[in-house]
This record gives structure tokens, sequence and C-alpha cells, in this order.
DNA sequence: CAGAAAAGCTGTAACGTTCCAAACTTGTGA
DNA sequence: TCACAAGTTTGGAACGTTACAGCTTTTCTG
């Protein structure tokens, strides 16, 4: 028996408007479209059928026949890490400007997410992929060097594809410049294992130039992972805790980022270390809540919404075939 | 003249891998989807012809004949604020775990964008949305509810659809009885008027009951938007000085969200007023950066990841029919 | 007023899949 | 050896658009 009542009704095509209207459905797509050589008339015929109908033309279908979509694909490293997420809400405002829709894809930092995340996006063929975060993994290269997809790094490296990104090596030249400046000899460098990627190389190499340049102490890098449970202090923490204390003891830190940053501060407070009295820390990124006061955090900022123009304006302008 | 050397070269299609492998497309087809009935040996053909082509199936001609998509959307106020970043986050997350890729659109809280976001959701016929934050604007219900889309709400009131929340009422309840087990009496409320839904109304509702029930002073509520310069206080500022100060001031605050609680917290800091000392407060929401130590802030949990789950496990279900 | 040009409109062929009925292969038992 | 079933494979019709050549009209032009 045919269930009547349950009769699914489904989206008004170009057709059920062209036929409404009493035009052809070439003459609806035109109208939809905004080109020329459709009369007044006509026109405002085809509107109203749209209206009656509630007509939205089906993107999937223009976006077959062109050969192309207005979608964008975006690797973000951790949505809710406050320096992605201030990037990624840039990044979606600037492609909707542009007329391109934002399609996420979070990757933890994880290779295989990414590759997978990608792979993704590559099926949905977006038009152009913006990477806020990149492991470096040759497969993900391959994959989008194969499918030929304009590609653009914003504020992470890679050694292909396009880049935008701030002067890395000059920030961390900057930030340790001012740690040094302030009177401090022994300054670490501090970054995060799972978010060491280009951008933190080049800064570990501003930081470098710095401390050679100002002849201060020999350069120390510390790779921590601050741990998920902030109950205890475990292994790594101990080791830690030796760095600033005892002889020739580090007076300064220079975090690779701001998350860095903070979770040093966070543990420097948990353990009794004060700062900035026992230790300066200096960030980079200058996320959101590095700049609430009980935060005293020296940061070195960067122009997200800048960097984010320049690199929905990169893939936007290949895409579009005007560079 | 034809350039032959920049040739474009297109993504195969499963014609293409069929010829390769010198079968037909629907065995192809069928391949690639993991039906059954396939020969084994066909099957290793079929496979090393996609490899071999670097194939990758277009979602666009799969979406259009299936005639819907795996594409969630996704709508969310501001992607910067931690407590949607971490929420969209999970979202991401639980979405991908299920098949579904999520597009997101961030509304600022405007209306417009809104509206507009959701249309372009529509056009992309996502199989389903889910609102992390909803304006009230009948526009987009009349939108939505056109196109018959599931829809959820998750931590997030509409008067139509699914919802997914904790529960408001109680949460404000709660907080504002902590403060006053604590031993306050002139409790007041804050939110901030860009975040005010039907959440906040709940929660208010929860903390005027909490005020009545416990006989403490009369419920009082404070709508502030902190100001996004902090270099000066202006007049708004002063005014919620005296709040804190005089004769019948207030001790505690029960702040709508974390958002708010922060932003208070800060502001306390920059007039000098101590917190706890001077001014309890109590936030809603727990988003990861309340967590931080010295933003010494206590604050009604929301299990996020859960009602993410929750909400993903909702609309998928729906579109699957399954309920 | 013929002929040309312009304007307006339409029909057909893509785009790359899935779906499905029909057509082949085998293998089996009588 | 034949009929029949089960297991494979296939061709063609959708899906809802856009692109574009071609067909009518209408409007100039001399």
């Amino acid at each position: 028996m045919i269930d009547s009542t349950s009769a699914e009704r489904r989206h008004p095509t170009i057709l059920d408007v062209a036929s409404q209207a009493g035009v052809s459905k070439s003459t609806v797509s035109n109208v939809v479209r905004g080109l020329p050589g459709v009369s007044e008339s006509t026109r405002r015929r085809v509107r109203t059928a749209i209206d009656e109908l509630g007509y939205r033309p089906n993107v999937l279908a223009r976006q077959l026949v062109q050969r192309r979509t207005s979608i964008l694909g975006v690797v973000v490293g951790d949505l809710a890490n406050p320096f992605f997420a201030a990037m990624a809400k840039s990044v979606e405002r600037h492609a909707a400007a542009r007329g391109y829709t934002a399609m996420f894809c979070n990757t933890e930092g994880d290779s295989e997410s990414e590759l997978a995340g990608v792979e993704t996006l590559l099926q949905h063929r977006v038009a152009g992929i913006v990477f806020l975060a990149f492991s470096g993994d040759p497969r993900t290269m391959q994959e989008v060097l194969h499918h030929q997809v304009p590609v653009v790094f914003v504020s992470c490296g890679a050694e292909w594809g396009d880049v935008v990104s701030v002067d890395d090596e000059r920030g961390g030249r900057i930030g340790t410049m001012h740690l040094i400046d302030s009177g401090h000899r022994r300054v670490a460098y501090l970054s995060i294992p799972e978010l060491e990627d280009e951008s933190d190389r080049a800064r570990w190499e501003g930081y470098r130039q710095a401390m050679k340049g100002a002849g201060a102490g020999a350069p120390m890098r510390i790779s921590w992972s601050p741990p998920s449970d902030q109950a205890r202090i475990d292994g790594s923490e101990r080791t830690l805790l030796e760095v600033f204390a005892g002889r020739g003891r580090v007076t300064a830190v220079f975090a690779s980022n701001d998350v860095a940053a903070i979770a040093l501060q966070e543990f420097a407070d948990r353990v009794g270390i004060r700062v900035p009295e026992d230790v300066s820390i200096v960030g980079f990124d200058d996320v959101p809540m590095a700049g609430l006061a009980r935060i005293a955090l020296t940061t070195v900022a960067q122009p997200r919404d800048e960097l984010a123009r320049l690199g929905i304006a990169d893939v936007a302008d290949r895409i579009e075939r005007k560079v």
C-alpha cells in the first residue's frame, strides 16, 4: 500500500521553476545567475516562480558541470587551541567574503588524520586548500600535488607550495633580544613537540642568532609536552624543575608559541616558581587569552587577520587564474 | 595554436579506471563501494587501476545521484570564543567519526550572517544542520523548515526542532546556590548582551529561583558589553564600578557564561577589585582557559563533548532514518 | 521595405556518479 | 545434454545543473 501521507516533498528543481514560469530551464538558469540577455518581464516572472516554490539552486549539480567547487578546504591543527581558533575564524570570514565556503578538518597534529582529512577534502573537489598546520608528511604532499589543487600554507611551513607567514626568524630574534636586553643571559627556548614545524624551526633559528649575536649563554632547547593531568608532577616535570633551580639556572624562556608559554606559566604557578620574578617568559602568537591581565605574558604579536586575508587571496587568485 | 605544454591534467573518472582495468564502470563502482558480487580477481585488477591512476571518486557526482550529501552544516556564534571553539572541535570529531564532513558558518551573532550562512548550507544540500548558536530569527527558521532538513540545537535554545543541552535552569540554580551557601546575600547576575539567548534566559531563571528560595537579596541583572579597548574606563564601566562599591554593594556575581566571567575578572584586575576577596565570581561553561591556575574561577562545567556527541547522533540518526 | 543585426529564448549535450534490470557465465543435477 | 540456479558483469537511465549553438523575433539601417 502506498503511504500518501508521508509523501516526501522534494526540493524543487530548475525545471519546476521553468514550467511554473512558462520558460525554458536555460532562461531560469540565466536569471538565477544574473546573466544579461533576459527581458525584464521574463526576469520578473521567473523571480516570482522562484519565490513561490522556494527554489534554491543545487550547488552540487552546478559544480559537477562546472568541474569546480567554491569550497575551500582548511586544515587546522586544533580548533580548540586559541591560536587556531582565531585563525580559523578569520579564514572563514575572508573566504566567505570572496564567495567561498570553508570546510574544516582538524588534524590533532596527527598525520594520519591529516591525510584522511585531505583525502576527504579532495574527494569533495575543494577548489583550494589552506593549511593552518602541516605535519610535513610526504604522503599528504603527494596527494595534494597529484590533484593539482592550489595550496597555501598560512603561518606554517612546507618546502613546497605558497607560504604566507610572518617572518618567524625575525620574530624569534626580536623576542629573544627583548629578554637579553632586559639583562637575561641564560635564556632557554621552549617548544611543544606536537607543535613543532617549519615555523618552530625558524623561530628557533632566530632565537639562536640572537643568543649568539648578543654573546649570551649557549642556546638551550626544551621540548616539553604539558601533561593533560595537571594533578601531579611527573618525571618530565621534575627535569623541567631542575632547569629553573640550582646553579646556572635559566632566568628567562622564549616560548615558541603562546600555548607553550601559557602551559609553562601554569606549571610555574603549580610548582611555586614566580613569573616574572624568578623567570621571565616571552611567547609567540599573541593569542586572545594571552592578553588577559592575570596572565602577564609578553608576546610577539602575529597579524592574524592579515595573514588570513593574504592566504585566502592567494588561493582564490590562483583558483580564479588571476595569477 | 594549441599549447600542449600546459595540458591541464584532469581528475581521472570512473570510466578511466574502467577501461584501464578492462571492466565496466558499474563494476568499478561496485569495487569502490565495497559491494559484494565482484570476483576477487576483478576486484584486484580494479584496485590496481585505481592506484595507478590515483583515482578519487567524485563525491559531488555521487551525491547528486543519491540526492543526499554527507555534509553536516554547523552554525556557530563565534569560532574565536573558546566555548564555541571547544564545541566546534568536538562536533567536527564526532561528525567525522560517523562519516560526515562538517561545514562551518560563523554568524558573529548577527542574524543576517546567520541567514546567509544557512542559505549557503542549504544550497550545498547539507544532510543536516547543527546549531551551536541561534539568533531566533524567524526567517532562518522558515528557511530551514521549508527545506525539511534535520536540525538539532546544541546548547542553545529554540522553540522548534530537537534540542540537546544541559539543564541551564538547574545549572543557574546550582551556581547561585554555591554562592549563597558561601554566605553571600547580594549576588548579581551578569550577562553579555551579544550572547543572550534561550540558554541565558534559563540560567537567569535558575538564578532567580535560587535567590528567591534562599531568601537572599533581590535578583539583580547586569548586562554588560566588555569594551574591546581595555585601555580606559568608560561610562559603562563607571556604572559597573558602583555595583561593587558603596553601601549594599554586590559581593558575588553569577556569570551567565565563562566569557562574561573572565571579562569581569579582567575588569576587576584592572580597577583594583580583588577576586575573591572583594567579590566572588562563578561562571558557566567551563571553557578550557577557565581552568588556568591564575584565573581562579569557579565554574559550572558543561559536558561539551557529550553534548556534541548527542547532537551529532541526533541528526545523523534522523538523516539515516533510524528514528 | 528588404536585409542585416541585435535581442531573447530554447534544446541538446555534457558533468561523473549510482541504480537496476537484463545479459552473460559457470556449475550442478537429472 | 539440457534446464536451472547462482554468481558476475554490463549498459542505459537518471540526478540537476551549465554551456553553447541555433532558432525566433524584434529592431535597425539605408
